[in-house]
RNA sequence: GCGGGCAUAGUGUAGUCUGGUCAUCACAUAGGCUUGCCAAGCCUAUAACCCGGGUUCAAAUCCCGGUGCCCGCACCA
């Protein structure tokens, strides 16, 4: 479906609208209705299920949503608020861009974008104050974090977090204690973020305040997490960063251990697969619309070693695009939180060793996923609107319904009863005709709908059974309604990582 | 942030150029009759000119400002 028309069908059903409608909304703010909430929560569910489940030393945590100065200045998140920086990939020093450049552009760099500079750099073939590289990177400017005035007297300084990441980092000291010191330690977050960006775009796509889920795992480079055994085999959809400045732009079907075998770490394609295996089986993207793309060293931001964007082919937004990644950080943060905070995030491994963890980060952008979902998976079947979720994701599991409402209405509410005590998001409709009462929970994205009809309240060979109606298919079959939940139930749980 | 386009019931729309009936039609939603397993039919009802100012006897229509959405550029730490 195109944007306009996708963006209208999840408006009119109440899976989420512009923040504050009726002053005519606030760009890049979007409330969730009953089914959107619903939705969102389901997949963040499945998320912690799939990427927190997986070690024991994995660990979610709910930090607040704002920090004081000192974090984001710690981050770097601050000093790119003012003044662009140059860095050396070399030596890892940081300078202001202006000083560095004070030279070859005696009238200052006001007004050019990071990219422009980094063009600067190049052809005057600036080298590195410090160490002479010539491997300067410009990262781009950051200008996108709410400040928030703090205390009574509102003169403290503080902001609103502009990533999930840096609330694990900041919570690794007491998390070493908490997980008795054990690496690799996992620590992950499902929360709101908020960037105040230039130009919100394409609804859920760009916002101002969204949710991020992300997992930060800490670990000993000498002891990565993650071996692929069975899954060595497992085919990745990658555009590899060397072959797209060659030009080629197709993307290759790549065994797992041949990635390692080509120089990937192995600890870090294991988490690719993963990553795929939860965006393709979990998610139920099509294959083909899952790819995997590298940035390059002048692509992605400095701190990280490697950086490949999952992205998913939409259609509403005509292409594809990144709804999560995996970063390799190396001990960039929290180096620099020990510098900001004056506190030792070294820990000792052994008798004799002592390290700064390595950080391997899985993001996830629920927003962003929860649209993609429904560009891939809500569409035309004849002339019929089906949203193919997966159960475990879908915000309503049954639909009930009385063939007719007044000879039928009290056995099927009884019967929405013992399914919501079951735990079995169950949603009774007794209006307008049963095929539209279908259609209506194709829509949603419901995947059973159980009727009560004169066989269930009659005496004959029927009694106390009910049609289940399955969404894909439209098939019906009678089953006994005391069999519903053990029927239902474990479709609606979400799978747990497992063969790895 | 710059440039372009757009804004009419819940949804999609007609009307705007050329100001002048009660703002068109379909679907939707609610109630009733009928039917009784895939958006059926009939009757009734609900419901809109994005916001603010201006011009005019009269503004959905013309002008100004704002807000929001889409596209391109830039940005995405």
């Amino acid at each position: 479906m195109k944007l306009d028309e996708l963006y209208a069908l999840l408006r009119r059903r109440g899976f989420l609208w512009p923040t504050a409608e009726i002053y005519g909304g606030a760009q890049g703010l979007y409330d969730y209705g009953p089914l959107g909430t619903a939705l969102k929560r389901r997949l963040e569910e499945a998320w912690v299920s799939w990427f927190v489940g997986r070690s024991p030393d994995y660990y979610r945590i709910e930090p607040a949503e704002i920090v004081p100065e000192a974090v984001v200045r710690a981050s770097g998140h601050l000093e790119n608020f003012t003044d662009p920086e140059i860095t050396c990939d070399a030596c890892h020093a940081t300078f202001r861009a202006e000083t560095v450049l004070e030279k070859v552009r005696p009238n200052g760099i006001d007004g050019l974008a990071p990219a422009q500079i980094e063009e600067v750099v190049r052809s005057h073939q600036v080298r590195c104050p410090s160490c002479g590289s010539t491997a300067l990177s410009v990262p781009a400017a950051f200008n996108l974090m709410f400040d928030v005035p703090f205390g009574v007297a509102r003169t403290e300084r503080a902001y609103l977090l502009p990533e999930t990441a840096q609330a694990s980092y900041l919570a690794f000291a007491r998390m070493w204690e908490v997980g008795r010191k054990a690496l690799p330690l996992g620590i992950a977050v499902v929360g709101r973020v908020y960037r105040n960006e230039i130009a919100p775009r394409q609804v859920l796509f760009r916002l101002r305040s969204f949710t991020q889920a992300e997992l930060q795992i800490f670990f000993d480079p000498e002891e990565p997490p993650g071996h692929l055994g069975s899954l060595a085999d497992e085919k990745v959809p990658v555009l590899r960063a060397e072959r797209r400045e060659r030009g080629e732009g197709s993307v290759e079907l790549v065994p797992a251990r041949e990635l390692v075998a080509g120089g990937l770490p192995e600890f870090y394609v294991d988490h690719l697969v993963h990553l795929l295996r939860f965006l393709r089986d979990v998610l139920r993207y099509p294959a083909e619309r899952i790819r995997f793309f590298e940035k390059s060293d002048k692509e992605r931001a400095f701190y990280n070693r490697l950086q490949f964007d999952a992205e998913v082919y939409t259609e509403s937004l005509g292409g594809f695009k990144e709804v999560g990644a995996v970063h390799y950080r190396g001990e960039y943060d929290l180096r620099r939180h020990a510098e900001g905070s004056g506190k030792d995030l070294s820990v000792s491994r052994g008798t004799d060793r002592r390290l700064v963890p390595h950080v391997l980060e899985l993001t996830f952008g629920v927003d962003r996923n929860l649209w993609t979902l429904a560009d891939v998976l809500l569409g035309r079947d004849g002339d019929r609107t089906v949203f193919r979720l997966p159960a475990y994701l879908a915000p309503v599991a049954v639909g009930v319904f009385p063939l007719i409402a007044k000879e039928h209405r009290a056995v099927a509410e009884a019967l929405t009863e013992q399914l919501l005590a079951a735990g079995i998001p169950a949603e009774y409709d007794e209006a307008s005709s049963i095929g539209k009462r279908y259609a209506r929970m194709d829509e949603a994205g419901t995947p059973f709908c159980v009727t009560v009809d004169g066989g269930t309240v009659g005496e004959g060979p029927e009694h106390g059974t009910v049609t289940l109606r399955s969404r894909d298919t439209k098939g019906q079959e009678r089953v006994p309604a005391a069999e519903l939940v053990a029927r239902l139930a474990p479709a609606l749980r979400p799978p747990r990582p497992s063969g790895s």
